[in-house]
DNA sequence: CGCCCAAGTCAACAGCTGTTGGCTAATCTC
DNA sequence: GAGATTAGCCAACAGCTGTTGACTTGGGCG
């Protein structure tokens, strides 16, 4: 066939973590079973081990993302917050759909290691880009970091997760209309 | 000895139901195990079955809570904001403390009759509270419902379950002072 | 006292879990 | 082509899970 041995082992590699990841982001790390992943990848269970080492080990793998946050000291100072509402939102609801942010939300509530990827997620990558762009402010930037996280998460946490119908029916304009001056406030108020 | 059988049966039942609630706070509903339960209410697993019938039906008893959010109606219009996190503050972190709200924080991620039981909640209680609150404009009052969600669940979240170091070491007064516009806005802004 | 009901215990069930080791067969290397 | 390497499958393990039923104990009440 065409197929050679290393096109064929990565192959299985990425249908297995593709599957993980639906399974984790709708289940949770808990109730996600490695037979379920395996049947979805329709590969044989042991093949999990094989490749991840562990059920923890796929999940790490499966968690770990990209915020791919802009450069905001490039954005206008007064259309921040609306940039970085759409660009969640992009990232969320583009495509191709990154279930990952859902895979981390619907672990990190019972896994204790899997809150912790999601504390190191924001130290490194939404902890530098707010501290670039609000005012030169060292000690407030993480407070700002951690007020802009506690808005994003909510907002995925019942939009995505929790469904609440009200969240969910709002469009893309919408939101951005709602949480962009929120955010724009998180960025550049005065912490007074 | 003192004591009656009826008080007894109400006694170890309260055990039960405040174990219930620490272990589901900590762990959410599939880690949470009756045998773990019934270990920290020190009576034997099949206790929690004569009286709960089930997990599911531990886990409802467990997860049945009130808001007890007060009339906003009654709150001067521009300290709505600072009143509603406040009070939930108090709720959250005031004595006796009421582990519910984590308890369907940790488990509704993962679970879709603790999401199903969330959604209800914050339709019965958070919804009719804001909708008196707010501008007479009913078609609205679900929205900024859904919106207040997102902002009080997402501190939750950041908070007490993912604890972020950033939001976890801001104090009450920090919270109401960043949280309160934000709120203020949700419930009374024009809809524009 | 003597009956009765309910609180509580004990042991077991059937099922599912993550993980392991041995096996086959197909591919790569020389 | 011979031999090593490796993807993949199968069967099994030890442990834990929710749940059940039979059994023992002791208070409530006539």
């Amino acid at each position: 066939m065409t197929n050679g041995k290393r096109e064929r082992s990565q192959r299985t590699r990425a249908a297995i973590l593709q599957a993980a990841r639906e399974r984790f982001a709708a289940d949770g790390f808990e109730r996600t079973t490695i037979r379920a992943v395996a049947a979805d990848a329709e590969i044989d269970p042991s093949m999990v081990m094989r490749y991840f080492g562990s059920k923890r080990g796929l999940f790490a793998a499966a968690a770990d993302f990209d915020l791919a946050l802009p450069d905001l000291s490039r954005v206008p100072s007064d259309e921040l917050g609306a940039a970085v509402v759409d660009h969640f939102l992009t990232r969320w609801e583009g495509e191709p759909t990154d279930d990952s942010l859902r895979v981390l939300l619907a672990s990190a509530a019972t896994n204790a290691a899997a809150a912790a990827q999601m504390q190191e997620i924001f130290r490194a990558q939404l902890a530098p880009v707010v501290a670039a762009a609000g005012p030169h402010d060292p000690p407030t930037a993480a407070t700002r970091a951690g007020l802009v996280a506690t808005q994003m998460l909510g907002l995925a946490l019942c939009r995505y997760v929790l469904r609440l119908s009200p969240v969910v029916d709002l469009d893309r304009d919408a939101v951005v209309h709602w949480l962009g001056p929120v955010i724009q406030r998180y960025l550049t108020e005065p912490s007074g």
